[in-house]
DNA sequence: ATGCAAACGATAATCGTTATCATTAAGAAG
DNA sequence: CTTCTTAATGATAACGATTATCGTTTGCAT
C-alpha cells in the first residue's frame, strides 16, 4: 500500500546530511559524515547521487571552493558569503538584484548572488 | 634610463589575449591563440602568469564552466551571464544589488552577481 | 665577461571527479 | 518460492584540469 520508499537508504541519507548541515559541504565531506554509519557507503555513490539531486533540481551547487564542488541542501533563494581565507560558506538573506535586460544575449532562468571576503573567525586569527 | 619592460613579451601577450577578447577564455583557450605566433610558449607558462595576475589583481576568473576556470581581463565592475548549453560567457552592465549586513558572518570584500540561462545561439540551434 | 634572479619549457605529479563493470538488492510476475 | 528485470552500489581505473618540479635560458646589472 505503501509506496513511500522513494530513495534507497544511502540515497536518502546523502540528501538528510546535505539538508542537516549549513556548512555546504564538498563531497568528501559528505562521504566522510556517513561513512562511520554507513560502513559500506562508497564515494562513487556520493558523487553519483549529488550529481542526480544537482540534475533533478534537489539541490544546488555553489561553485568550486579550494578546488572542490560544494553543494547546498536548501533551494530557498538566497545568496552566499565565501571566505577567501578558510573556504567557509555562510547563507545570506537573498538581495535585491535588478534583472538586466538579456534578451540581447539568451533566456536568462536564474541568478547568483555570491559574496566574498575574510569571515571573523579568520578575521579573529589575524588579531 | 627607460625601464618600460614590465612584463615578459610572453606575459605580455597573454595579459593583451585576455584583454582582447570578450569571450572570457579558459587558459587552453589563450594557450591555443597564441601558440601559433609564439612556437615555443608553453601552456605552463600560461597558467604561471595567468595565476600571477589572479593574485595580482589584474584580470578577475569568473569560476568553472563545464570544468574549466574561465578567465577575465576587465576588472571594470560588470557582471556575467553563462550559457547552461554552450558554457558561452557575456558581459552584462553591473547590477544594483542591495549589500546585505555580513557583520554577523564576516567582512565582506567583493560581490559576483551572475545570470544563467541559454544563450540566443543555442536557442536558435533548438528551433 | 660574469653573476644573479626571474621566466620559461617540458613533463611528472596531484587530486577532484567520472566512467566502467561486475555484483547485489529490490520488487514484480508467474 | 523461484525467476526475471532493473536500479543501485562498491571498488577501482581512467580522466582531465591544474600545479609542482627542475634543469635551462633570458634579461640585466656589475
Amino acid at each position: 500500500m505503501e509506496k513511500a520508499r522513494r530513495y534507497s537508504p544511502k540515497r536518502e541519507a546523502i540528501l538528510e546530511c546535505l539538508r542537516s548541515t549549513q556548512s555546504h559541504p564538498a563531497a568528501e565531506w559528505v562521504y566522510a559524515q556517513l561513512k562511520p554509519s554507513i560502513p559500506d557507503l562508497s564515494l562513487a555513490t556520493v558523487y553519483r547521487n549529488l550529481g542526480q539531486f544537482r540534475k533533478d533540481g534537489t539541490i544546488q551547487v555553489i561553485g568550486h571552493v579550494d578546488g572542490e564542488e560544494r553543494y547546498d541542501g536548501d533551494m530557498s533563494p538566497h545568496s552566499h558569503f565565501i571566505c577567501r581565507s578558510c573556504g567557509k560558506v555562510a547563507d545570506l538573506p537573498l538581495s535585491d538584484v535588478s534583472m538586466p535586460d538579456t534578451s540581447g544575449v539568451g533566456k536568462m532562468e536564474s541568478c547568483s548572488v555570491t559574496f566574498y571576503g575574510c569571515c571573523n573567525e579568520c578575521l579573529s586569527k589575524a588579531q
